[in-house]
DNA sequence: TCAAAAGTGTTTTCTGTACACCCATGC
DNA sequence: GCATGGGTGTACAGAAAACACTTTTGA
């Protein structure tokens, strides 16, 4: 499922390999029933990085916004974004999709600030760190992250197969 | 949204006010893609007594089945049935959706029993009357249920009013 | 008087939350 | 040496889980 949408966003969009969900699918009530338009609507999580080089040149009127400045958007758009946010912030916290979000290498803080911005709340930093590392699915790497002038950082890598697997026999991760 | 699947089951199935959500949108990938048929699939939570009696004569074809003795089923409604499933027991754990399953009087044991069958579990009756009492959206009414050679049981109903109020806040129920 | 389901509290374990200080680095 | 974000452990409270006996009825 989900193939067009996924050739869409490859071929318009350049992005391979992105997480991609079905939300919903609308159907314009309000509009002539004779002449009715129903969008099955998807939404991706796209790392900003990707975006911003390939995506940019090549959708050229694909544009980025934060949530708070969202302009205007025609027909049912608008309650199409609110359906989209309402379903991320209800998946978070059961499924580990912040990952998708994030560089194939990450430091813990980077996790949590991506937890923070779409549950819009703050994380105490020690008890999410325990918690997330309890789960048992971020590799620590031999390397670190150096970013100003403080303390490097730990660089980890989500463990895939081993998620695939504990997922398989219906295992339950709730942040 | 899924107004036209509400007036099918009413029209077709003389059944109304039954909970009714959007499953997903199918799209058979594996027939031709230029007759390619889109199914946006539904499901309903229908309380036997009602399918048994209105439904039965109105839409002679339609049967019913325990899950466990579903027959094979023609393209992908196997795929259908599952998914619809597998929707259901992750939203029984955090909507009371249960409810809409029951008779307007019901017993606590009759709920009981409803959230074993779909989650596929045993729960212990002290924890869960505890738990389902605390969430004060049941009304004890001043009918018991005698119902064999045993202590009568106390019949509730659902506070549908309250359980609005409480959804609106953004309350959290979880099973 | 027996079988069968209804009903009821307490203890223990686990999970979530709150909270403060040292560490490594660049400037 | 100081500012900055990285990293760590413990104590407390509330939630979940385990557990066994009495009650009411029909036969």
């Amino acid at each position: 499922m989900g193939v067009a949408g996924r050739r869409e966003l490859e071929e318009e969009a350049g992005l391979r390999n992105v997480f991609l969900e079905q939300l919903y699918t609308f159907g314009a009530v309000d509009r002539d029933p004779r002449e009715r338009v129903v969008s099955v609507a998807y939404y991706a999580l796209v790392k900003l990085a990707d975006f911003s080089t390939k995506a940019a040149t090549d959708a050229a009127d694909a544009r980025w916004f934060p949530i708070s400045k969202v302009p205007r958007l025609a027909f049912d758009h608008a309650n199409i974004l609110a359906t989209a946010l309402t379903r991320l912030k209800g998946k978070v916290r059961y499924q580990p999709i912040g990952f998708e979000l994030l560089p194939p290498k990450f430091t813990l803080s980077q996790l949590q600030h991506l937890y923070e911005a779409v549950l819009e709340t703050n994380l105490d930093k020690r008890n999410f760190r325990k918690k997330v590392l309890g789960f048992d699915l971020l590799l620590p790497l031999k390397e670190t992250q150096m970013a100003g002038r403080h303390r490097p950082a730990q660089l980890f890598r989500f463990d895939t197969d081993k998620y695939a697997k504990l997922k398989k026999r219906g295992f339950n991760f709730e942040l």
